[in-house]
DNA sequence: GTCTATAGGGAGATAGAC
DNA sequence: GTCTATCTCCCTATAGAC
């Protein structure tokens, strides 16, 4: 990207978390330098902090920002009517949110431990929320008798954790498409879950 | 750990070993610096060298050696007649075997990245050798009319990502003992491929 | 808002004494 | 086999000119 001098405050700003998400979740947060980011922006390093406090607001903002829009995404889903319609609601939702967003998925999982204890009590229970939405279609869905799951709890880890290794083997264009795999996944999802 | 002379060469390589796959796994392979390991170890940076050819080395080595043991120990164990005493054996070992190597597992999956061309491609195929055994179990079971599973590739991979969340929030002394995590996840993984 | 320059520190790895 | 000392390089973050 050709270096350009003046202003640009409308543009460096998004192009800088793209580059830092793009690296980060290439190299990872500690490997990647704020001058390898200020490169791929077409700014010198200092020019950076004039959008962020340090390179841990920007890893923290980041992560805070991929969580919000999970959560704000998954309000607005339609989810059917019943535990079963909305534990499928859930399963597709979950896979073609995480397939449309490798680069901050990857980042939110792996860097959780590179974020000050601040910052990672704040993201820690962003997390959580979205996981108590799926515990809380399992445990309706139990209590109804739609669900046969001896323990709830674990049942809700086990399906996050299966859905979400969806990211790490798919690529677009591959043998199966992301309809095709979330249709494969669901079909797992209910049978696991005794539907 | 108070600071000796002299000649060690027995003790300090296992020790480096086990102090880089603590603080790698607690901090992440790029966080950590040769100096902090040899503080842990009780020695100064340079003597490490005598042990390793370098860092990128030392995180070869501890993914190699983990893969391997992984599947060595996996050859041994007893698997039963038949795919289902195979898959439910597959299903107990992985969760036994992962949740007593909390760093090393955490390391072989998060450091793929910081591996440079030449060992990647070594560590990839181990742990795909692992995979396929997996793989094997289950398409045999398909073949035999014992599972019922649309894609045995997908399969794999959902199973083995479900299995390996476990190391992600289990804690010794928690409210569910290793083997109870252990039975519950086989009843799941049982429902999940139609048996 | 971006630049150049730099403060102040830490990184991986090696050399040679003991 | 470990030490001290050091090479060479890179890091985050800030200061002040434009």
């Amino acid at each position: 990207m050709a270096r350009t001098s003046g202003s640009h405050s409308q543009i460096t700003g998004p192009r800088l978390r793209a580059a830092a998400l793009r690296l980060f979740a290439r190299h990872g947060y500690a490997a990647v330098s704020m001058r390898q980011i200020a490169a791929e922006v077409g700014v010198q390093a200092g020019a950076l902090y004039n959008y962020i406090p340090d390179k841990q607001g920007l890893l923290a903002d980041l992560m805070r920002s991929h969580l919000e829009e999970l959560l704000a995404a998954w309000d607005l889903e339609p989810k059917g009517t019943g535990p079963l319609d909305a534990l499928e609601a859930f399963t597709r939702f979950h896979i073609r949110f995480h397939l449309e967003r490798p680069d901050a998925v990857f980042i939110a999982y792996m860097e959780l431990r590179n974020l000050d204890p601040r910052n990672f009590a704040e993201i820690e229970a962003l997390r959580k929320r979205y996981e108590t939405g799926l515990e809380d279609i399992l445990r309706a869905g139990r209590a109804a008798g739609v669900f046969d799951l001896p323990d709830t709890k674990l049942a809700t880890l086990a399906v996050i954790a299966m859905l979400t290794g969806v990211t790490t083997w798919y690529r677009p264009g591959g043998r199966l498409s992301a309809e095709r795999v979330a249709a494969l996944y669901w079909e797992m999802v209910r049978k696991a879950v005794g539907a």
